[in-house]
DNA sequence: GTGCGACGATTTTAG
DNA sequence: ATCGTCGCAC
């Protein structure tokens, strides 16, 4: 099947063979910065130039919408064909693509509408409220994650066991009341997008027959984070006849916490039988940074074992930086950046990540001041701001009144007057009568106070005059005259501060937004429900890029799958990274460490790693030793930057080993380099952070903090046998191993 | 309906 | 420290 043909010719010979791989099942293990994606579009268009497969035959499954676009525009500009005739999506996409065409059968009203995590979150809280159950016993983010958990693994509530447990019983219950509320609102959580499209096509043997028979092929991108339910559906579309090619890295396998099973490339190659083709060539960093990220990869166990190597050995030297404390921290980015603009490299190309969103605030503060651009990733993107989602909450009621969960998000906004004992009656007797809230409330007319019943009138005929007066215009002009007819946009207006404004300018950009809206959907839907489906599953970017180069800010999660030329891995601190939570977790720990090797391997020419060894934390000064994975990179690559006078500790080394960032040569320290500090706490004692201890009752441990100087020295201790201690230094006898 | 103070939580997140 | 939620007073 080898053989040359032009498209082949741009690839390393392990690309090559798994491009043009047998027409049988293919696993690709693929590492960072390999030519995952590269692999993928070259598969795509060999399929259709080399095996005669047509375009439409191919089925391409990726994560994100921006991976999804990404592979459209390769497989694109690759082939001379238009990249509509592809079927390229998010596994989300594809599902609500699939459930859109198929409605009847997956008993759906043909305007369905998809609930966001929000949207959802709501519901269920409304529901546990209806069922009269203590927030506090049943916390509603813990029964929305249930609900997930069990459709992430393909499960219904027919399928659950209580086991005797009450506490499960009542989780079983509650999901299956919140399904059935769902089905009769004509909604669909993003769960539920999944398992009612594989139900569907499960369940109807011709269904089934014609999908398998058109799409022989099926390329996943990022196999590692497929959730159960996303296993089966791959392994349903398949069938027995079906040539999946799916490309993963189990070594950057980072949402097992989101349900990700990286089981799954072990299982596809078992279940499929599949070839193993391994991309270990990478050609995004320096052999330094991947000497270091290899090292540190290479302390996990179970993996699928692969090592990166390349051909250009050699580079800068990692950088590590010992922080006074987090705005010591940020200066020294901040320093650096200056260096790389000097440099006359974009800012752009420039990008700090850490462990956790809070991170970003005394790099923000230390930006703004530098006057340096940035772009911080995370948040509250477009489609989630409130103001979006009262004014699409308007948009679904036109379309659909039964819309119970925006029939309760504007009813009284902008406020008209109806207050909650009108609500009340409202949600009581539609509970009573098993009918949507706008029935209810229509029903509940003559019962209410005259001044009840206007204020509620008032938002019924609003809602009616709207769904008319939108009927027959442009997508852009309804979203227009729903924001005006509302009351919404003029609410804002009246706000008159900056985040008003801020609101009304986000109004006005959902009309934008309509405006430059095309459907990809070629199906009879209203243009409307389209645009409100892409809402839910597309919610947009954080924040618009404003045009300017501008550092970028974003945490080690969100930098998977991005590179830049400089790097800076922030906050490597016991407690911080790995998180406290993960930190004595054998489970956690090493998709710690997958997380900092997506972390390293982001870094193409220069990386920079630093830690704070002191850092206010909840409005507290906390003491942290470095992180053990620093102790993981070895010493001949990386170079310590400026090391200050005496800091009395090591850092933390599980083996005992030195590493570079043991200061053994504080005294060579230049003195102008030297910043002015306080003595930090606990350095006049003999007891060192990381270090190992005996204490005659609680047995053997390690020093994880301090706080306080002199006779209130306290030492935190975590004793292998009795956990964490906190131990007053002066009484506790404590002995040094 | 809005404003204020108490209270509690605070890893990571796409669709 | 800070942010969101909740209950209560005006």
């Amino acid at each position: 099947m080898t053989g040359s043909h032009p498209l082949l010719d741009a690839l390393n010979e392990a690309q090559r063979a798994a491009v043009s791989a047998p027409l049988s099942p293919t696993l690709v293990l693929a590492g960072a910065g390999s030519g995952k994606t590269r692999v993928l579009t070259h598969r795509a268009a060999w399929l259709i130039e080399e095996t005669g497969v047509a375009p439409q035959g191919l089925l391409a499954v990726t994560f994100t919408n921006k991976a999804a676009t990404e592979m459209r525009g390769r497989i694109e500009s690759l082939l001379d064909i238009p990249g509509s005739t592809l079927w390229v999506g998010t596994f989300h996409g594809i599902a609500h693509r699939l459930l859109r065409r198929h409605w009847r059968e997956a008993s759906l009203p043909q305007t369905f509408q998809i609930l966001d995590n929000d949207d959802q979150y709501r519901l269920v809280r409304k529901l546990l409220k209806e069922q009269n159950l203590d927030e506090q016993r049943w916390v509603p983010r813990e029964v929305q994650g249930f609900i997930n958990r069990e459709k992430d693994e393909g499960r219904r509530p027919k399928h659950l066991q209580d086991r005797g447990d009450p506490t499960r019983r009542e989780l079983i219950r509650l999901y299956d009341l919140y399904q059935r509320r769902c089905d009769q609102q004509g909604v669909v959580d993003f769960a539920e997008l999944l398992l009612r499209s594989f139900e569907v096509i499960r369940d109807q043997p011709p269904l089934a027959d014609f999908y398998r028979h058109r799409f022989r092929h099926v390329l996943v991108d990022e196999f590692q984070d497929t959730n159960g339910i996303q296993y089966d559906w791959v392994k349903l579309i398949c069938g027995a006849s079906g040539v999946p090619f799916v490309v993963g890295d189990d070594d950057q396998s980072i949402y097992r916490w989101r349900g990700a099973r990286v089981e799954n490339m072990q299982n596809f190659r078992r279940d499929f039988g599949a070839t193993v083709f391994k991309l270990e060539q990478n050609y995004r960093s320096t052999g330094v940074i991947l000497g270091a990220a290899n090292e540190v990869i290479r302390r996990n166990e179970d993996r699928l074992g692969k090592e990166l190597w390349t051909a250009a050995p050699g580079g800068e030297p990692i950088r590590l930086y010992a922080a006074f404390n987090e705005r010591d921290e940020a200066d020294f980015v901040i320093e650096r950046i200056r260096e790389h603009a000097r440099n006359g490299l974009p800012l752009a190309s420039a990008a700090v990540l850490y462990r956790s969103n809070a991170q970003s605030r005394s790099f923000e503060e230390a930006l703004v001041n530098a006057r340096i651009p940035y772009r911080v990733y995370g948040g509250l993107r477009f489609f989630e701001r409130a103001e979006i989602k009262d004014a699409l909450a308007y948009l679904r009621l036109t379309q659909t009144r039964s819309d119970d969960g925006s029939f309760e998000r504007v009813v009284n906004l902008p406020t008209r007057g109806i207050g909650p004992s009108t609500l009340d009656r409202v949600r009581e007797l539609a509970r009573a009568q098993g009918v949507p809230l706008w029935d209810a409330a229509q029903a509940a007319l003559p019962s209410l106070s005259t001044r009840a019943a206007t204020a509620l009138n008032n938002f019924i005929e609003l809602v009616e005059r709207l769904a008319l007066e939108i009927d027959s215009l442009e997508l852009h002009e309804q979203v227009r005259a729903v924001i005006e007819g509302s009351g919404l946009r003029e609410h804002h207006a009246r706000e008159h501060d900056t985040r008003g404004e801020a609101r009304v300018e986000n109004l006005d950009e959902l009309v934008n937004a309509a405006e430059g809206f095309h459907p990809e959907l070629d199906d009879d839907l209203p243009l409307l429900s389209s645009f409100l489906a892409h809402a839910s599953l597309e919610s947009g970017e954080t924040q618009a890029a404003d045009g300017r180069d501008s550092v970028q800010l974003m945490t080690l999660h969100s930098a998977k799958g991005l590179e830049f030329p400089t790097v800076f891995v922030v906050g490597l601190e016991e407690g911080l990274f790995p998180s406290e939570r993960s930190a004595f977790d054998l489970e956690k720990l090493p998709e710690e460490r997958r997380l900092c090797y997506v972390g390293i391997t982001r870094a193409m020419q220069r990386l920079y790693l630093s830690h704070a060894e002191s850092r206010r934390i909840y409005g507290r000064t906390e003491y942290r030793a470095p992180s053990r994975f620093l102790g993981e990179i070895p010493a001949a690559l990386v170079e310590e930057v400026r090391p200050r006078l005496s800091v009395s500790r090591p850092l933390y080394d599980p083996d005992g080993a030195r590493h570079p960032g043991h200061r053994r040569h504080a005294s060579k320290a230049t003195p102008d380099t030297i910043k002015p500090r306080q003595p930090a706490a606990g350095e006049d004692t003999p007891i060192r952070l990381g270090a190992r201890v005996r204490h005659p009752k609680f047995g053997e441990g390690v020093v994880i903090r301090y706080e306080g100087n002199g006779a209130n020295q306290q030492v935190q201790v975590n004793f292998e046998q009795a956990g964490q201690k906190w131990l007053m230094y002066a009484y506790a006898k404590l002995e040094a191993m």
